[in-house]
DNA sequence: CATAATTCTGAATACGTATGTGAATAACTG
DNA sequence: CAGTTATTCACATACGTATTCAGAATTATG
């Protein structure tokens, strides 16, 4: 036994044919009689060959590698991933792995570089985009993606003029429709909302517009004065409750743009001796893990990660694939915890 | 300008020179001119040049890219990933980025044939292995890596019998033995541990018998009745504490071999009509995100998952370079929240 | 029994990079 | 100016696999 990593060649020498046959067998092909096969393989396992996955791509130009981006602005500090996002990365993984595809991680700034390089190198066939961000400074980047031909999928709000690429995302607005939707029915009359609702967050804004309709279409207040700006996280969210809490206006109710920022504003608003949800139901979106662990747990709008994980990594294989692939809107679910003060 | 996907030879060709000394002028080499180099840098930029990762790899039989695979028993299911396993990945890949590292990362069961594949078909350099499971099914596996010449490292227990490989932990006795001593100092006289305790859970083990080292010196109760076996997961941690709680045995505080495990039995003791911490004291392990959620704030044991990621990532590479390296323990720190008594 | 059709295998080669070796030029020395 | 050294580059080749093409072995057919 060769004391080196055992090559298709060795393999070739000791079944006594040549190398080409090694490779034909061991990948199935048709025209390598049953017999060479199994004589082969048996070889192959005693040797513990692996194929050489270097050289393997090197000549078929595919790697069954995908990459997953995950981009943090403004706030990249060790603890600040997304927890919406870590949830899905675990599904994304599982169904690259069922594809047999191999799954490259990495963390990048959205201001950095990172569009121009994991396909290039030929390290990964297509790259999944996960991430909130400036959309001011995404844009751009999405566009030279686009413009080099990088096969790509992202996670983003779908529709409208500011989808870009192929793009998978729930159903923003929707999601914020059923969520004001639920605290009409429960009879509250001035809802907040904590959260960008600005361009940048298309998908912030989204939600903002879809509960900000329903409020209207009930009759209720609509004032610019309970929209405050947050970003994604729970000091954000802290402080724009905060904020509104200082600021005077009468509200009886929130609605976060996203969990994080809910939690951060239930903090705020024990801290200034509220009760929830008897003075302030409080409504956030995603369901990360931390929601239904919150103190009173949050009532939410679920974003299906786990289906989305599946369509990330479907889609992003389709058009690897060179097939045609849509976007794709999951629908965005009520979960109803203590929050809220239903029941 | 070519249509297909630049290589070194176009390059030659537009900077006259030949294809070795693209090579070398791109890795820096000091053997080709200052001058030559510039010209040859502008050109590759202009073209969008990126080496060809495969290629390189092939030729290098070096990746740069390591594997992280996390396995999961006995419960796979799709929520069940350790959180702070989830922590820690943040720091890998970080670290793995600043070492100019790729990273892969997979989920297996403890029980599959994870222990063959990625360092032999070449597409990672090490591996480093993330995950709970019962050692009995783990150690062969380790054996198998070890005896293949496979570098990796591994998060476990560090010292004693039950070490193989290269590890790095944190040291689970003197966490264990700080917890108990904390509850000893706040009055608890009946301190129970909810997790396994046996050699198959060698961590678990050592933050048992940490606790009881203390409370032994302490002269207070160590019967036998007062631990009770749960595995890593919240269910696990909510059916023990229940467990404990029905046999009737008197106890005022719990000792939870993780967060999880921690955050079940505050749920089970609420759900008894039991108060924490006024009837009983609570403390977790490993400082996870929800600890600080949970209600009451859970007292826990840190784990400082930041240095972990760093110390896996560089000892690992270590290895690698065929450096020589130790295992290595960190250090375990209480973290007081509200759950203990405490203040 | 000769020829055609079929099945299987081998020789040659390409994928794109990195590096050992040696040749050419330039830069010095005495 | 011959001879030496330093610099800068080109030639040839290897990494391990997958595929094209053609040829050998086998079987079927008239």
């Amino acid at each position: 036994m060769p004391p080196h990593k055992p090559t298709s060649f060795d393999i070739a020498q000791l079944a006594g044919v040549s190398q080409p046959t090694v490779s034909r067998a061991l990948r199935g092909s048709p025209s390598v009689s049953e017999q060479t096969r199994k004589r082969i393989e048996a070889i192959a396992q005693q040797l513990n060959y692996k194929v050489d996955k270097n050289a393997s791509s090197l000549r078929t130009q595919r790697s069954n590698t995908l990459a997953l981006l995950f981009f943090e602005d403004p706030t990249p500090d060790e603890t600040g991933i997304n927890p919406f996002f870590l949830s899905m990365l675990a599904s994304i993984t599982r169904t690259a792995a069922r594809r047999n595809h191999d799954l490259l991680i990495s963390f990048q700034q959205l201001s950095a570089n990172w569009h121009v390089d994991y396909e290039d190198s030929r390290k990964a066939d297509g790259i999944i985009l996960l991430g909130y961000g400036d959309y001011e400074l995404y844009q751009p980047k999405l566009e030279q993606l686009i413009q080099q031909g990088t096969h790509f999928v992202r996670w983003g709000l779908v529709g409208g003029q500011d989808e870009m690429g192929t793009t998978i995302g729930c159903d923003n607005m929707d999601g914020g429709r059923s969520a004001a939707e639920h605290l009409i029915a429960l009879g509250r009359k001035d809802i907040a909302f904590l959260g960008d609702a600005s361009d940048h967050y298309p998908e912030f804004r989204d939600r903002y517009l879809g509960a900000r309709n329903a409020i209207f279409a009930a009759g209720l207040n609509i004032s610019g004065d309970l929209q405050v700006d947050a970003f994604n996280t729970e000091q954000s969210g802290f402080d724009a409750a905060q904020q509104l809490i200082n600021s005077g206006v009468r509200f009886d109710a929130i609605f976060a743009a996203s969990d994080l920022i809910g939690i951060g504003a239930i903090r705020a608003i024990e801290a200034a001796g509220l009760t929830i949800p008897g003075d302030i139901a409080v409504i956030g979106f995603d369901d990360i893990p931390a929601a239904s662990l919150a103190h009173p747990p949050l009532t939410t709008v679920q974003q299906d990660y786990r289906a989305a994980g599946e369509v990330l990594v479907d889609t992003l294989l389709k058009l690897i694939e060179g097939k045609s692939a849509e976007s794709y809107t999951l629908p965005a679910k009520l979960v109803v915890r203590k929050s809220c003060g239903a029941h």
